[in-house]
DNA sequence: AATGAGCGA
């Protein structure tokens, strides 16, 4: 029988969020306290059997399913807040994210059950969350309504308004793409320059005088150190965009005093920030990913006579199956 | 400042 046959969907719940080690028996021991279970089933990666971090609980009653749901939403098994939907198996509506909405400025102390509190009054919601770390809430969250009315509501009503004293923003949820893409077209509208591989001799006034040509500037300005030193970097900032584009244009590697300048659009700090995150973590995962790739299919052979050479290496083992390398070590002079 | 993950493996 196919498992959205009748019966069954309507008391079927999805948990999601389950730490790692939760088993179905954690998972009964709770849930069975609403009403008889039918089964549960927590899904594993088919090679490994790691959880892959939700479950199935199926009841006898709906009943006892909602019951569960609006009493044990957010409940915390090893240390982690479990995240209790309706069991929908088509993907429809999660992946439109129609009906989903963004909060930020969330005061510390709101959690996954107040801030489903405060906005079940606006409609249906299907899942909720409040984005935390270690340290606790990050302060931002998820609500995704079952309709985009509910969610206009919530945004028309709650955004801007004081919760535990702080002004909360309430917006449509965006993907990181069409975040990206929105901050790109703000960014290329840009008037604030940054140039660097400057001379430190260089003085605003210096600075001034190699992009006054391109445009009025409303402000220039090189970073120095503590003692007034120039930091051999700084800021022009141009009244119009096409001033600025232009400076980038010409000025960028361009040979100034014997020095090869760097000229681009300005960051902002946390824009900066940013990206600097996003490539050391990006660095990160690649050297996990090699270190991965290698676990296993790599052995180290020592000993080796200096006549051995990576061909004779490769013969050697050829019989034990395919090589992607076979290398061997230069002896050190 | 911050815009997710997720459906019977």
């Amino acid at each position: 029988m196919s498992a959205s046959g009748p019966g069954l969907p309507l008391a079927s719940l999805y948990v999601g969020d389950l730490h790692p080690d939760v088993t179905e028996a954690m998972l009964y021991e709770k849930f069975s306290l609403a009403g008889p279970i039918l089964s549960i089933r927590v899904c594993r990666d088919v090679a490994t059997r790691r959880s892959l971090g939700y479950a199935y609980i199926n009841f006898q009653q709906p009943a006892d399913a909602e019951l569960a749901l609006d009493t044990m939403n957010f409940d915390i098994i090893k240390g982690q807040p479990i995240r209790i939907m309706w069991s929908q198996r088509d993907p429809g509506l999660r992946k439109s994210g129609v009906g989903n909405i963004f909060i930020k400025n969330l005061e510390e102390s709101i959690d996954n059950k107040a801030l489903y509190d405060t906005f079940s009054i606006f409609g249906n919601i299907l899942s909720c969350k409040v984005v935390c770390d270690d340290h606790g809430s990050r302060g931002f969250g998820f609500v995704h309504f079952e309709t985009r009315e509910a969610a206009q509501q919530a945004i028309s009503t709650m955004n801007g308004m004081l919760l535990n004293n702080r002004k909360v923003f309430v917006s449509q949820f965006k993907s990181r793409q069409e975040r990206e893409a929105e901050l790109g077209v703000r960014a290329k509208e840009f008037t604030n320059v940054y140039v660097k591989n400057l001379k430190t001799d260089i003085d605003e006034q210096g600075l001034e005088e190699l992009f006054s040509q391109f445009g009025k500037t409303l402000s220039v300005k090189v970073m120095r150190d503590d003692s007034g030193q120039s930091r051999g970097f700084g800021f022009v900032n141009f009244e119009k965009h096409e001033e600025a584009q232009k400076a980038v244009m010409d000025m960028n590697g361009k040979e100034v005093r014997g020095q090869l300048l760097y000229v681009g659009r300005a960051q902002k700090w946390a824009e900066r920030q940013n990206e600097l995150k996003r490539r050391f973590q990006q660095m990160k995962q690649l050297k996990q990913d090699r270190l991965n790739h290698y676990q296993g299919v790599n052995l180290y052979v020592k000993n080796l006579d200096d006549s051995i050479d990576n061909e004779r290496l490769r013969k050697e083992f050829s019989p034990y199956g395919v090589i992607t390398s076979a290398k061997k070590r230069q002896r050190r002079p």
